[in-house]
RNA sequence: GGGGAAGUGGCGGAACGGUCUACGCGACCGCCUCAAAAGCGGUUGAGCUUACGCUCUUGUGGGUUCGAAUCCCACCUUCCCCA
């Protein structure tokens, strides 16, 4: 095209300009000494997968609109971003086409890099952190001694999903349908030496702050009590005929003891081996039994399968009543959750009485149901509370006097004590794979367990490593594991397993704020005084991984004195909905995504970045449309019709104060900017980031400029040239590109996004004239035009000289009157 | 089974005790044009009425209130987590 067409807005080129500059001016570099006060906007770091899709760009439009806000509201804003770098991925592409997993990973993030970039955020790229980078994972190594100093990262055996042919364990959501994802061998259950961290430690603490933590969403805090599910209860032990041991249960329902009619155990408990050494005639099927149960996940053993077990031969003695009670072998039984036995209460226990209805087990009532009379058949397990019956000396008593009574002789009789119990476990943090950070400790034949010491770390991961998948590539390495002991010189063997990768994201955070201190994880005296993260954005898919180990391991952080104030990591937590096409999420596989690159050249980042902001509240689940994204694009073009050429002259309003008003037309413009300044301060204020109302002033904005310059000697208006010369500092947060843009046309050298934002007017909000709604017993008859402020009697006199409202009054007799200043008026008459 | 969120025009959503449907999308009409696109202006919940107007309408049914999408109770439906 030859032709200069002023007045078509160029995306392409100004887009492009201004985020060249903005690097080369390195804008958004948050400096640690400050003296305004501080502000830490955080997104979730993605990993690095490849390309972005307008998914993720949702998710950091948001996070830079109001990090952008805040700087514009006088904030030293922090707004940091890096890469989750370590993790399955690098690994399976080396496993499919022999990929080196570090070129891979520094490929997709150099693509990664660009991509955000390209997406007009401000972030502060002097403190990107990628954790699969020697200078990071040398301090999760040095945390890790930390822990392990401190007892709370320990080694112990466990049971685990394994994979018999590729030789390694992999977490539950790896196995599908008992077989391994990738090569569909069966699974098995295994004990294994594994490394743990100690969470249940702190399960109480990090149960009591979630009640404190009310920045977060109601749903997330459920979720992680949910997940600690502390209770409260006993735990005792039964007598087992014939043997010195006793099998220990815990049980939060005490008060059935005297219901027991059955003992159940995993397979895996080793009570199991001891009976059958009693009653060998029962090996067999036991041993077929948990041959049967053992290659199980858990999940497929406690919700997808039917209850089944097979009787172990063998009898416990009930503590209290004396009576004789079988033990089972069951498959709803964990040997790692709790004591890997459970006592069987049919009748007052929704599993006992599924499982005993099946095993044909007897059915004993020991709680009174005030509603079935106590002879006939259950249906169903009563698992209410209620008066004990048949309960020996405790019969009568209610459900939590009984409770306690029990309780109490049971500990007298020196067998049993109260005890809170939790539900959530140690965290399993080593991993038999390549690619994340090694574990610092090596096994010496003479000293056994050692930690290193800090000045041998970090503990470089070695290149060149084969990757086949199968097996761990470190534990083929002997250069890798062949090491001495640092203690005494002698032979030692380095262990081989590496961390999980919510090991490096549960305090990358902190990192951020000290991203380059060779001499330490971090230094006190410099985070300190930007902690905690203020907003912490992200999606709800984390909501008891990620933000439990962060809180987890920022409460030790805390207690060792590393970081000052809050034990939280995050002051406000807010969860992005998802982004769908079509109705569904975008994947490859479905076809549907909607890539970066394509949607930037086509439609330009501002209208993008105005799409997923405006189509609905950032919550909510969005669909994205071809229609959607065209109408912002229509958007800024007339943004650009309506301002391009008159900035320059724009400049000569004064933004302290407001314009002339030569008439209404021009009220409104006034009237619509205030408004959405006033709209962008409280959405962010609030949190509520409802950003799409803001934008919807934006429209009214820009919908009056248009219309009122079509006036004769509109380009002259104070108003109108007002509005011109703030508009490109509301859009900022928004759509940065063009906002420069016109701020650089009104003759501005200084970047808008260094400037403040304009505090919004009450005056601009007013109106002359307003709709007074007249009602009738709470029916409206008129609409009024009125000034604003008119008096109740001024509003009665012109409401009562109205005919339709005498019309609707004829005959009646008014009782009394409603007034609400500058709304209505309410005339109740009968 | 437990927990969480939510039901408003043709669609996405505003409104959070006071004019239901701001703003956007779509659709329709007009202007401009040889024509189209773009742009600009307008119309757009349902029913009744020649008209002035009237009635109904925020999942359903009750309640509180001068007044309820909004607060309370019961129910229905959908989505998301955990088991």
């Amino acid at each position: 095209m030859v032709e200069e067409r002023p007045f078509t807005y160029d995306f392409r080129s100004v887009e492009a300009r201004w985020q060249r500059r903005w690097e080369a001016e390195d804008l958004y570099r948050a400096p640690d000494d400050d003296p305004r006060e501080k502000f830490y906007v955080l997104e979730m770091l993605p990993y690095p997968s490849g390309d972005l899709h307008v998914g993720h760009a949702k998710n950091y439009t948001l996070g830079d609109a109001y990090a952008r806000l805040m700087r514009m509201h006088g904030y030293n804003v922090v707004h940091p971003m890096g890469f989750d770098a370590f993790g399955l991925p690098a690994e399976n592409a080396a496993i499919a086409r022999g990929a080196d997993p570090n070129e891979w990973t520094q490929h997709n993030i150099a693509n990664m890099r660009r991509q955000i970039r390209l997406m007009g955020t401000g972030y502060d790229w002097s403190r990107e952190i990628v954790t699969c980078d020697p200078d990071y994972y040398r301090w999760n190594q040095w945390l890790f001694l930390r822990l392990y100093e401190d007892g709370l990262a320990y080694k112990r055996e466990a049971p685990v999903n394994w994979c018999p042919k590729d030789q390694t364990v992999l977490a539950n959501e790896q196995v599908e349908d008992g077989r391994c994802w990738r090569c569909g061998t069966v699974v098995e259950r295994r004990n294994l030496s594994q490394w743990f961290l100690k969470i249940t430690a702190f399960a109480d603490r990090l149960l009591a702050a979630i009640d404190t933590l009310d920045g977060w969403p109601d749903k997330i805090r459920a979720m992680q009590r949910n997940w600690i599910g502390r209770s409260e209860g006993v735990t005792f032990s039964f007598e087992v005929e014939d043997l010195a041991d006793r099998i220990s249960v815990y049980t939060t329902r005490v008060d059935t003891l005297f219901g027991v009619t059955y003992i159940a155990v995993a397979p895996e408990h080793p009570i199991v081996a001891e009976i059958l050494t009693k009653r060998p005639g029962q090996a067999a099927a036991v041993e077929a039994f948990a041959a049967s149960v053992r290659n199980k996940s858990e999940l497929e053993r406690t919700s997808l399968m039917e209850k089944s077990g097979v009787p172990t031969g063998g009898y416990a003695r009930n503590p209290l009543s004396g009576e004789r009670i079988p033990i089972w072998v069951t498959n709803y039984v964990l040997a790692d959750y709790g004591t890997g036995a459970v006592m069987g209460v049919p009748a007052h226990d929704e599993r006992d009485f599924e499982f005993a209805q099946r095993a044909g087990l007897p059915i004993a009532r020991v709680i009174e149901d005030p509603h079935a009379p106590s002879d006939a058949p259950l249906e169903a397990a009563f698992v209410e509370d209620g008066r004990l019956i048949a309960s020996g000396d405790f019969t009568g008593m209610s459900g939590g006097r009984a409770r306690s009574a029990i309780a109490d002789r049971l500990a007298g009789l020196g067998i049993g004590e109260r005890t809170v119990n939790y539900r959530i476990r140690d965290w399993l943090v080593s991993r038999q794979r390549y690619w994340g950070t090694p574990i610092p400790i090596v096994y010496c034949e003479r000293c056994g367990e050692q930690g290193l010491p800090d000045s041998a770390l970090p503990v470089l991961l070695p290149a060149n490593v084969p990757i086949t998948g199968e097996g761990s590539p470190l534990a083929r390495d002997p250069a890798f594991y062949e090491v001495s002991c640092p203690k005494c010189g002698g032979p030692a063997r380095r262990e081989t397993d590496t961390m999980d990768t919510f090991f490096d994201s549960s305090w990358y955070f902190v990192r951020y704020l000290d991203p380059h201190d060779e001499s330490a994880a971090w230094k006190p005296a410099t985070v300190n005084p930007w902690l905690n993260v203020d907003q912490y954005i992200g999606g709800a898919d984390h909501a008891v991984l990620h933000l439990l180990y962060a809180r987890f391991f920022y409460k030790y952080l805390h207690d060792k004195g590393w970081v000052s104030g809050a034990d939280e990591p995050f002051a406000r937590l807010f969860n992005q909905g998802n982004l769908l096409r079509g109705g569904e999420k975008m994947s490859k596989s479905k076809g549907n995504v909607v890539g970066i690159d394509e949607t930037v050249t086509k439609h330009g980042v501002d209208a993008m970045r105005m799409f997923l902001l405006k189509a609905t509240p950032p919550e909510d689940t969005m669909e994205w449309t071809d229609d959607g994204i065209a109408g912002r694009v229509r958007f800024l073009d007339r943004v650009w019709r309506a301002s391009a050429t008159l900035a320059p002259a724009a400049r000569a309003v004064p933004l302290d104060r407001l314009p002339e008003l030569r008439g209404d037309a021009q009220r409104e413009i006034v009237r619509s900017l205030h408004a959405a300044l006033k709209s962008g301060s409280e959405e962010s204020s609030t949190r509520r980031f409802h950003y799409n109302t803001t934008l919807a002033r934006l429209d009214e904005l820009v919908n009056a400029m248009t219309k009122f310059a079509q006036t004769p000697g509109a380009d002259e208006d104070p108003a109108l040239l007002y509005a011109i010369h703030a508009l490109p500092l509301v859009l900022a947060p928004f759509a940065p590109h063009i906002a420069e843009e016109l701020w650089e046309r009104a003759g501005y050298s200084e970047s808008v996004h260094l400037q403040r934002w304009l505090a919004f007017d009450p005056e601009a909000l007013a109106v002359s004239l307003l709709d007074l709604v007249v009602q009738i017993n709470g029916k409206i008859r008129a609409r009024l035009s009125v000034a604003p402020g008119i008096s109740e009697s001024d509003a009665t006199k012109l409401a009562l000289a109205d005919p339709n409202v005498a019309a609707h009054l004829q005959g009646k007799t008014v009782r009394k009157q409603i007034f609400v200043p500058d709304r209505l008026l309410n005339i109740v008459a009968a």
